[in-house]
DNA sequence: AAAGCGGGGGA
DNA sequence: TCCCCAGCTTT
């Protein structure tokens, strides 16, 4: 289709959204953005795009910094590796590339945590090479105009729209393509009720055509969740409580916690709870992650175990803001009176 | 090729 | 409830 690109640039000219990242071709902050915004909404990544630039101004900022401040800095964000990789990439630049942070697709591609769409992405804004984006957007965007039923989490489909992305991208203009097509996936061409009245492509959509746009994109898997059952133990003593951090290789890697045993179902496991020093017992709180269903007990206890874990740190709870937490706890204590009495 | 990894928002 | 969001890494 030959005015494919010219059609959604035209229509992005007039319509796009005033991102901040959007007004610059450093590829630090682009980069910074499209980390951030792997698989979150602009409305949720905005603000900590905005903070992380504040604290961090430049990759050597980011580098020098210690992981758990950028852990606290992305709390509440989701996909905590994300904000490793950052950290474990911030410093390659720094000690490998001079704290010249690269633009060109092949180094960018190397850099821990920058897949085949970050590193076109940053290539195509920062430098306007020839690279051409399939994200989420893309993805739904290319199956209704084109009508393609390929699922599009299959090895074929990320090949097939890949592809297809790259014959439709103008040389010229990469850029301000990649950002056009994008805008359209967000804000006309949406997942529920897309606006195909203001679409400049409506004529040619073949989806819409053949009337196929709500079983466009074609998704093959499902997530199966597993529920989970977690007993988290409160151990206070005057305005000190014991966190531990968790560092296996499972969700929240490398946030803290309360000490925690995780159990096959939600009974309190006596054996491995002393329920006579217990002094209280909270509801079970349901947290919901995309894969796990998580069902929480809080346990208190006004001393602590006279066994303490060497993983354990006593913090001050005025401290605790300086620790990352999983969205569970850190929410548990904005509900709770407890720790405010 | 498939699974694992957060949290929030919309319908 | 279910689905999806400027995806990537590990198994």
């Amino acid at each position: 289709m030959n005015d494919f690109s010219p059609l959604i640039r035209s229509w992005y000219r007039l319509n796009k959204r005033d991102l901040p990242w959007r007004n610059t071709i450093d590829p630090y902050q682009i980069w910074l953005s499209e980390i951030i915004m792997q698989q979150t909404r602009v409305e949720q990544g905005l603000k900590y795009y905005l903070k992380f630039i504040q604290n961090y101004p430049t990759i050597l900022d980011l580098a020098n910094a210690n992981e758990q401040s950028i852990l606290n800095d992305w709390q509440g964000l989701g996909y905590y590796s994300r904000a490793r990789n950052l950290h474990h990439s911030a410093k390659v630049i720094r000690d490998e590339y001079e704290g010249v942070f690269p633009k060109d697709f092949k180094t960018l591609i190397k850099l821990k945590g920058v897949g085949v769409y970050t590193a076109s992405a940053i290539s195509s804004f920062a430098n306007n090479e020839n690279k051409a984006v399939v994200d989420g957007n893309v993805y739904r965007f290319l199956s209704r105009v084109f009508d393609i039923d390929t699922a599009i989490d299959s090895t074929e489909g990320i090949k097939l729209f890949q592809e297809l992305a790259n014959d439709l991208l103008d040389t010229k203009k990469s850029g301000e393509h990649n950002q056009a097509i994008m805008e359209m996936g967000a804000l006309i061409c949406t997942p529920k009720k897309p606006s195909c009245d203001k679409c400049p492509l409506q004529v040619k959509c073949l989806a819409y055509s053949n009337q196929t746009i709500t079983s466009r994109p074609h998704k093959s898997k499902k997530t199966k969740v597993r529920t989970r059952y977690f007993h988290f133990q409160i151990y206070k003593e005057d305005n000190t409580i014991l966190l531990e951090k968790r560092e296996k290789k499972d969700i929240w890697q490398n946030l803290f916690q309360f000490p925690m045993i995780e159990t096959d179902n939600s009974k309190t496991p006596a054996t491995k709870i002393s329920i006579q020093s217990r002094v209280h017992q909270s509801e079970v709180i349901k947290h919901i992650l995309s894969h796990q269903k998580l069902l929480a007990v809080f346990h208190y206890f006004d001393s602590f175990p006279t066994i303490i874990d060497s993983k354990f740190v006593k913090v001050n709870i005025a401290d605790i803001q300086n620790y990352p937490l999983p969205r569970l706890i850190d929410k548990y204590l904005e509900d709770s009176s407890y720790f405010f009495k």
